[in-house]
RNA sequence: GCGUAGGUGGCAGAGCGGUCAAUUGCUCGUGACUGUAAAUCACGCGCCCUAUGGGCUACGCAGGUUCGAAUCCUGCCCUACGCA
């Protein structure tokens, strides 16, 4: 069986970081750079196996924490681990928990998005972001009761303690655990378990926050060769598994700069670019970090995925990108296009019975109209989701499919300028 | 024809003398969504204006009582159910 590895095909030249290439792992190879596609139970939401491949995915990433609380890590390896169970022959991912951590503890109940948006001054939102700011800086220093009420993750130094959103019982995430339960899962590339802070975290915060993020990478890759070389369980567990570490630093330099040479230097397979980050900041947060992280391994940036943050991240060297946007904003009747990102659901699409885009060669174009999908979106209809997300997806995959393919053309800029000046017109 | 219960904004359905341009749900309109607490959420939804305010028209129709009526009274029209 394959083992992992990274191979570079070709540069992208002119001083940019940008390179296409090709991961091996035990369940094949990707094509990079790629948009891995986000199956966090474990299923691709609203679609079948077979639909993923259809439309061009390479691979899938799931949750740690999500697949711990349901249906626990053990029954997934004990069906085989996550490719068997959930159908997917090909390349897994699985994330470490660590986004959970951000989004049920500081975020929690605070609609603050792993992108934040420069707030503008002289704007009602402006103000509106202050608040949320102070409000949510208050939460995370004071700890007091009633935050702690409302927050259903609690960070130390050891881990973090989650209350179940399902539930409410109570759990217990650590470097070791996450990497335990990532081993049961038994996808091909695991995360280490690090800490997303708040885009609006000050430097102090996230300071202490990025140096706890690089004790717990140390821990996780520590907990990654112990259960790699336990050999138990061998017989249901593909071994061959990468772990990637994670870098964060929020928006500050100097932070970023200091994760990518710590997490740099440690023994990582690949690796992973966390959040936070301002809408503005996310090519050169992550030229910062790819400057100095080693050449020959695979880079991830976690959880971005907008037509233009894709350009962005391959200039600068990602290799790989996750994100839910497509499927979720095509749930929610948001549909990519050429021309930009349409809402199905508007009244003037009622009528309008072209393909939503007339020369996309996807299965919902080749089949459907603009007027089907909004009758599906309006009628509440479950083949909505379905067709909204192959349409996603395969726009999305195939996008950054191009964009490799442009690299080894050697036409990216020209590639990229054309997409974009037409997409956000 | 008699009896009973009703007629409220696109629909359903609250309100039963002032705080009602009218609760709520749905529909409808628009927006948000970036390692998925998300098939979710937010805002808007009579008309007009020199809009964190003001004006106009509104709760079947027409009158009336009252400082004031969607709310009370009278007549008319209509609907549902029951009895003829």
């Amino acid at each position: 069986m394959q083992k992992f590895g990274f191979s570079i095909e070709k540069k992208l030249g002119g001083g940019t970081l940008g390179r296409a290439g090709v991961i091996h792992t035990p369940h094949g190879d990707i094509a990079t750079p790629a948009f891995i596609v986000v199956g966090t139970k474990a299923t691709v939401k609203a679609l079948t196996p077979e639909q993923v491949k259809d439309l061009g995915a390479q691979a899938v990433l799931a949750n740690t924490y999500h697949l711990y609380l349901q249906p626990g890590d053990e029954l997934v390896r004990d069906a085989g681990g996550l490719g068997k169970f959930m159908h997917w022959d090909g390349p897994t991912f699985t994330d470490s928990g660590g986004f959970q951590v951000f989004s049920l503890g500081a975020a929690f109940g605070k609609g603050v998005s792993k992108v934040a948006t420069m707030a503008t001054p002289d704007t009602r939102s402006d103000l509106e972001n202050k608040d949320l700011r102070s409000d949510l800086v208050s939460t995370l220093d004071t700890d007091d009761a009633r935050s702690e009420h409302a927050r259903p993750a609690k960070v130390d130094e050891d881990g973090v303690t989650f209350k179940s959103h399902i539930d409410g019982s109570s759990h217990r995430l650590t470097p070791e655990r996450s990497l335990q339960i990532q081993h049961s899962i038994g996808a091909d590339i695991l995360f280490a378990f690090d800490e997303c802070t708040s885009p609006l975290d000050p430097h102090a915060k996230q300071k202490a926050s990025l140096d706890r993020t690089h004790r717990w990478a140390k821990r996780s890759l520590d907990e990654h060769r112990k259960l790699s070389s336990s050999g138990t369980r061998s017989d249901l567990v593909q071994r061959e598994q990468a772990l990637f570490g994670v870098i964060q630093g929020g928006k500050f330099r100097d932070l970023r700069e200091d994760s990518a040479r710590t997490i740099g230097g440690m023994d990582f397979d690949g690796f992973g670019i966390g959040g936070s980050f301002t809408k503005e900041d996310i090519g050169t947060a992550v030229a910062w970090v790819n400057a100095i992280l080693p050449e020959e391994k695979p880079r991830h940036l976690l959880g971005i995925g907008e037509p233009v943050d894709l350009f962005l991240g391959v200039e600068n060297g990602v290799d790989t990108f996750d994100c839910v946007a497509p499927t979720r904003m095509g749930r929610n009747g948001g549909l990519y296009t050429k021309d930009g990102r349409v809402a199905i659901t508007n009244a003037k699409f009622v009528n309008d019975h072209a393909p939503v885009e007339k020369d996309c060669r996807c299965y919902t174009c080749k089949n459907f109209t603009r007027a089907y999908l909004a009758h599906l979106f309006r009628a509440d209809e479950m083949l909505a989701a379905t067709l909204a997300s192959i349409h996603n997806l395969y726009f999305i995959v195939r996008l950054v499919r191009c964009i490799r393919e442009s690299i080894i053309a050697e036409n990216f800029s020209q590639f990229k300028d054309g997409f974009l000046k037409r997409y956000y017109g």
